[in-house]
DNA sequence: GAATTGACTTGACAGCGTTAGGTGAATGCC
DNA sequence: GGCATTCACCTAACGCTGTCAAGTCAATTC
């Protein structure tokens, strides 16, 4: 009985160090990723960081990969409460607007994890040769933005011609995505002037609802 | 006069024989980062590819960078001259949609290029650190796009809460470069189902000019 | 015919991700 | 209480990378 109690509690306790070891790897590498950049980041950084040797992470994470896999993961699922947290709005176009903007200030205020997410190529790959399971969490994002944009179709919202909801649901993503990624990559470029995305994706939303619905204003 | 002719003629010579290891160099660079991708690619690779060792590449480029730089200039011309080679279309609304579907079969005829270019972080700083002269030739291309968005706004095609030509001009190519972007980066995604993206470029052009002309049809 | 140039090579450097094998304290078992 | 085992972590190394200082050697110059 004693003997038992100690031995789940002295078991636990290791466990629970061992979790703490991989928090703080994980603690770490979010920060080294987010100052210096994915790649710029060494294996070597991190371990130092934390007081550790390199070696002592492939204790935790299988590689370099897993714990990139790891955090991105934790970004995806991030996104999808961002998504959401906007609630439950009963206009399918208005929730569609709504959740542009929740996705854009869910983007420009995670930069790294954004960069990381959606304009590191091979990303998904990396993400899928790990292994994780076979649901990712950012499905749920882009499933909760398909079924909107299905129901403003069933209900006739939209003009006729625009009757497949995969059409649809890239446009409204990959325009809001492409501003953001245009801004990312140029935001530091003196020759090309661009303006506070939020605006321009307001915009944007705006625009592409206008030329979509089948009643404007 | 003799002597002279002989002396710009050997050197004419070597000046083409150095002339053409750099193409090589160039050449080989190419295929390899097409064919492998950029980071994959080793300086050690693009030597062995046409029999040298590493460091001969060195006395052509500063570095991998300015290899990088080099070949990327290049796409950027390709780029502008295929905006200029749609030609002169009168209406400016009409000059943008050809635009568009230009832009789009670029980047889908050259996806290691375009990839590179647009969808790389800190590709622009890369290049400006080179230092490669002032002006770079993907001014070119946007400068086309925001002249023919200008023209527009100053014909009154556009409702009148678009004046902004920064702001349409940022609207339109990132709701393109979205569209591409997302399909370069989920297009071997087995949970994502995208379509074809063309057709998408196309009803985000139609829909993205529906909204923002004043009268619309 | 000696001196010079310069395209290219040799051999190395530091740093990277990663791994085989070892250490030593905490634990399990008699 | 004492021996065996576990395992989180370390030491030392591997092969790889981009890059460079110094050397080679044929072509050119004077």
């Amino acid at each position: 009985m004693t003997t038992s109690v100690i031995r789940t509690a002295s078991l636990a306790r290791r466990e629970r160090q061992k979790a703490e070891t991989r928090q703080a790897i994980l603690d770490a590498a979010r920060e080294l990723f987010v100052t210096e950049g994915v790649e710029a980041t060494t294996m070597r950084a991190i371990a130092a960081k934390i007081g550790y040797t390199p070696t002592a992470i492939y204790h935790h994470f299988r590689d370099k990969d897993a714990l990139i896999v790891e955090l991105c993961m934790a970004d995806f699922s991030a996104l999808g409460q961002a998504m959401y947290s906007i609630g439950r709005i009963e206009n399918p176009i208005e929730r569609l607007r709504a959740m542009g903007m929740a996705y854009t200030d869910f983007a420009l205020a995670n930069p790294s994890q954004y960069r990381f997410m959606f304009m590191t190529p091979l990303n998904h790959e990396r993400i899928d040769a790990q292994g994780n399971g076979f649901k990712r969490p950012d499905e749920d994002a882009y499933q909760f933005l398909f079924a909107t944009v299905q129901e403003g179709i069933a209900k006739g919202l939209y003009r006729p011609e625009l009757t497949d909801p995969v059409e649809l649901a890239q446009m409204f993503w990959g325009g809001i995505h492409g501003v953001i990624a245009l801004w990312y990559t140029h935001c530091h470029d003196p020759h090309i002037v661009l303006n506070d995305p939020r605006f321009t994706v307001r915009t944007m939303c705006d625009t592409l609802i206008t030329g979509a619905v089948r009643y404007p204003r």
